[in-house]
DNA sequence: ATATTTCTTGCAAAATCTTCCAAAATCTTC
DNA sequence: GAAGATTTTGGAAGATTTTGCAAGAAATAT
């Protein structure tokens, strides 16, 4: 690919995404890391984007709080690899609802390829693949939670009581036997009515959450069929989780293993 | 082939694809490398495209992506004033209804002062209300329409067709004696529910949209309460609308001293 | 304070560009 | 219609640009 069409395209992810690491964008363009160094190199001096260390971000993002994707370094890494882990578990053209937590965006980032119709009450996600001729994206309507840029209240939970999806992409703040909860108790309703309204639900759970435990109760163990997580996680719990007859994905961290690097070209 | 012939077929696949290498050129008119590069070089030199290393790419790249976003710079000072002089027309603590054209997006930009209640289903207007925690902003559910951000489908006509509000602060592609009208058919529906779920409606026409009749017809003129519009609107179809009862409000322009053109730079 | 990640710099490999040349195609002239 | 002139085409050698990698420097995290 040509120098200036890779620049548009990085120009392009990033008016999406608002922040990137390099890998991410040299993933999204197919070429190094030290190209797409260079390519924003090129791109700040023309003033199209600013760089900064671990990638570039927008010079002046649309909107400064509702980017949670930006500023959310918190267990940045692992994040990343369960939203690729988990879109491999989604099959081409399924039907897919996200949820608005920033594990659930990572995991929405890496559903492109797949062309799923999508289906959520994040406006981070809504954003992502609002210029995306091809996939299909279902806004839930709803009440704006400022912080969040999530759609809460009555016209969310109705919307995804109505519709019925192949899978349910979810997160939340804590899972121990027990069950798993989340902080925002405006969210709850709203999540039950996801996990209703999918065939098979996917939890991720970036390793802190395990044994964590969060002001609402969501759900028992019993609602869910797969729980991807990155190798942090907890191996007693892990195993607890598989006896009872749910899925445990443990993503593979970037830079692990020295072996897929030249298949690609 | 004759080389006129394959060249215009390399302008025509540019026209389409944007960037193109020499390689992807070459299989398009089936002939070597070296003569798509004369050809281009020619082009070039013809002012058509323009050439780089490893391909060629168009003149002006039709900014593919993201549309919604501010990026709309045509008639950008008449739909500030605009904007402007709408939000004066809100009184605090109104339920307003935002519809989802560029200029009604340029009213919301001053409606923060009003603390209103706002429903849309604008992703734009959505996303600048995002991080406010002193305004709350209603999401009517859809389908995300790319270009445009807009949310249509009938997800979005029934969240408006089951509310009420105060005012609803519209935009449309054209104005006529007859009745106003707007280019994309998948949103007329909608704003009819907006129009019918408000108790005043508000037009916001810049100048250019009067006499223009876009493909769709809307509906007419009696639904209308109030029309803004600047300073270049023909004033016979202004004193016409006035002499039907409807109010027009001619936005000042900002900088309306005798001519200033020097200032900005 | 140390360990890890990311950045810079320099370099060699790969891809692309320029320039030139001979074969093929087209045009001119008879 | 045929011989010669002209233009166009495809390819090759050397120059140039771009790319990916690695080692040391800087910045960030632990």
């Amino acid at each position: 690919m040509q120098p200036e069409a890779r620049q548009k395209r990085i120009q392009d992810y990033l008016n999406r995404a608002e922040f990137a690491s390099l890998e991410e964008l040299a993933r999204e363009v197919g070429a190094s890391v030290s190209t797409v160094r260079r390519d924003i190199t090129a791109l700040e001096s023309a003033g199209s984007l600013r760089r900064m260390h671990g990638g570039a971000r927008l010079i002046n993002p649309p909107s400064d709080e509702f980017a949670f994707t930006a500023r959310d370094t918190h267990q940045l890494a692992e994040k990343e690899a369960i939203g690729r882990a988990c879109a491999e578990l989604i099959r081409p053209n399924q039907t897919v609802i996200i949820d608005a937590g920033t594990t659930a965006w990572h995991v929405a980032k890496y559903l492109e390829p797949k062309t799923p119709q999508i289906i959520t009450n994040s406006l981070p996600v809504a954003n992502f693949f609002a210029a995306n001729n091809r996939i299909e994206l279902i806004l839930s309507g709803g009440v704006i939670y400022p912080r969040l840029g999530v759609l809460v209240g009555p016209l969310a939970a109705e919307a995804f009581s109505k519709i019925h999806a192949d899978v349910a992409v979810m997160s939340a703040g804590g899972i121990t036997p027990e069950g798993i909860s989340n902080s925002h108790g405006l969210l709850i309703e709203i999540q039950l009515a996801m996990i209703r309204a999918a065939q098979r639900v996917i939890f991720c759970f970036d390793s802190t959450k395990f044994g964590r435990r969060s002001v609402s109760p969501l759900c028992g163990l019993d609602r869910i069929h797969v729980i991807v997580t990155d190798s942090g996680a907890p191996e007693d719990l892990v195993r607890s989780l598989r006896e009872r007859g749910i899925e445990v994905v443990i993503a593979p961290q970037e830079g692990k293993e020295p072996q897929i690097k030249t298949d690609l070209s």
